[in-house]
DNA sequence: GATGAATGAGACTTCATTCAT
DNA sequence: GATGAATGAAGTCTCATTCAT
């Protein structure tokens, strides 16, 4: 279990680490802002006044008001693709074959992607949006999902495929179905209906149980 | 089969019809740019130059550059809950009570939905962006879905888990579950990745095949 | 007193007789607005909407929003003026040369003014904020003045000062005082304070009274 | 008559006196074409151009042009109040109960006005023509008439009333004559006719002789 | 004559960015 | 480094006027 912490780790290091107070309270006050009204209805000086800064200092810290987006976005898009890469969840994977494994590998990705998002709810709301106008974002995505995610999952989907616990379909759409299913929990739960009366363990349950009933080789 | 193609008429009934040529042109600007840069980000003489028209006259038929917005998206909305609302479905449901049946709902609901994200892509990309800052919209849709869809939706769910056929999850995690899976196969296929190369019938028989295993109470 | 019913048959005369009915609404519902709102600020879509006419016919009537304004602000101009220049006023003053005369013609003067004001509030409203900034109106009041008004007053003027019914001021000083406190009146009575509780006639009585006693030749 | 410099001090004091010189400019513009073209006939593009700034520096100091109207409309609304405020006034008329002193206290009351309307033409023209069309400006104006104003001047006319100096009219109505007279001076004197060839002196006694003749008890 | 959709110039205003202090 | 006044390009919207119907 520690190499989950392992991760937590990785994530908070790049982070806000280095910052001035001042840069700090810009890129807090950013994040808040960009998340309510999205980064294009933003408008450096709301930033500014809730910061507590002059709007000068802004371009001090940050040449354009998109650097600062990007400041923001880039981490978090590494983070979110980290726990793939780890090589701790590789070795878990392998350690041995059994179903048991499979479960255990996707409780412990939804359930690290649950603190996280939990943790980062406005920065996931920005992401989601604005990954969606801005190339050089997807470009990003597109590439570490592809040179890093796929190969890793595939090991792990091919893996679990020849042992006949998962259906023999593409590797691609297996991904897809999971992360979408797990995607879908994680917005539903924190940016959909947020205010719901959630039982999180429950919720995590069901679907790491319709996940795994949903791939699984029909038994009959 | 022929009810599904009585939904389509509907959904394009009340639609653009008795739009004027200009009125037609600049809304069907806005949607290609607005679903290319967002609403925030797109200008109207943008949209002017686009249409081919001058910029009092978006004016003229749309009093606020909001108000064009919401002329494209209101109807949207309407239309994304009509399946659930119309009659068809429920009398198709209980025609009787198999699991073919519910197979059958499920791949209705979800061929449905395909070939209306498919003719729909641009508009669907600015409701998925534009729900988030405008909580008008937001309450519109959620007013629809407690009020139509989930109704609906318990009742089918109840049918079912009476008998055995789907696992005792509260209506809700099943619908998120379900719609969760739906949505997320639709937004992959159009939005995040319409340029792989898709096998539709295919992805679509193995998305019905993961939900309904997903749901299925286990058989051991 | 017949004499003073020919004035306003005068006034009446070149009025909006031979307007077609559209037209008279259109010139209805600007002298309203114009009144309203000023000139400047008002639209002539919003007077379109409140003549119940299409915004192409005011220009179909009248060239621009300024002849426009200009039809109804230049009889008003000539009407004003009238008064001192018909016939009958000169002749009345120099039937005979008592004291009484001067009372009778200022009174006669303030009742007319009076009841004209009274009827044409909006359009006084309009004259007197235009004035400001259309140099053609300035040009044709000037013009009026000095070419009919001063010089008939010059004669009663000097009749009156003659007979040392009032001072040996100049007689645009004379003409000054006098106008200045019947238009103080009429703008306090009808533009300033229209919804105090008036006494109509004791405050006609007491301006003249004013008017004649702040005039005469002090006698000690 | 130290105190009367007194006043003209107070008026200057609050004013432009703590703005930037940008600030200073675009005051300066705004009230030289204001009072030219009427605020609604002015553009903001027109005033940045005269006051050589950039059209955005007006915005930075006033939110809209309208706040622009009201910070230099404002101030002339209480400096014209001021001098009926003043204790200085009241002190004056009560030394002694003499006629003397009503001359004398007119006097005071147009000889400061007339200074300073002399210096503050645009000023008054803006007041003048845009009072009519803010109703904030008219309920200002009202609040300091009938609070301030109107009580100290009743006590000075009953004063005079008991003393037998002026005619027993309603208080009201001596107000409305004198200042209708003195305004329609300055109006004349500054407004309609300031290329006219003025002997002000001449023309300020004239009009001093003029109230008090117009309101003394007629003595027959 | 009457209409009202269409126009485009220009209005007010916002905003990211710069720069002297 | 920090400030915030200043900028001017660009944005949304208004409006007098035209013109095809």
């Amino acid at each position: 279990m520690t190499e989950y912490e392992a991760f937590k780790e990785l994530l908070e290091l790049d982070d806000q680490e280095q910052l001035t107070p001042k840069q700090r309270q810009i890129v807090q006050a950013a994040i808040e802002i960009f998340s309510e009204k999205g980064y294009a209805s933003t408008s450096t000086s709301e930033i500014a006044k809730r910061a507590g800064v002059a709007e000068g200092t802004i371009f001090r810290h940050y040449k354009t008001k998109k650097e600062l987006l990007m400041a923001i976005v880039s981490p978090v898009i590494t983070k979110l693709a980290v726990p793939f890469i780890a090589q701790s969840f590789v070795k878990q994977v392998f350690r041995d074959g059994e179903h048991k494994d499979f479960e255990e590998l996707l409780r412990a990705m939804i359930v690290n992607r649950f603190e996280f998002a939990k943790k980062n709810v406005p920065l996931l709301k920005i992401v989601l949006q604005e990954v969606a106008f801005h190339p050089e974002l997807q470009d990003r995505y597109k590439h570490i999902f592809r040179e890093e995610v796929l190969p890793h999952f595939e090991r792990f989907v091919s893996h679990y495929k020849e042992q006949g616990l998962i259906k023999d379909y593409p590797s691609e759409t297996v991904l897809r179905l999971v992360i979408t299913t797990v995607i879908g929990f994680l917005v539903t739960r924190f940016i959909v209906m947020p205010d719901a009366d959630w039982d999180d363990e429950a919720e995590i349950d069901r679907t790491i149980d319709y996940i795994l009933n949903g791939l699984q080789t029909v038994q009959d």
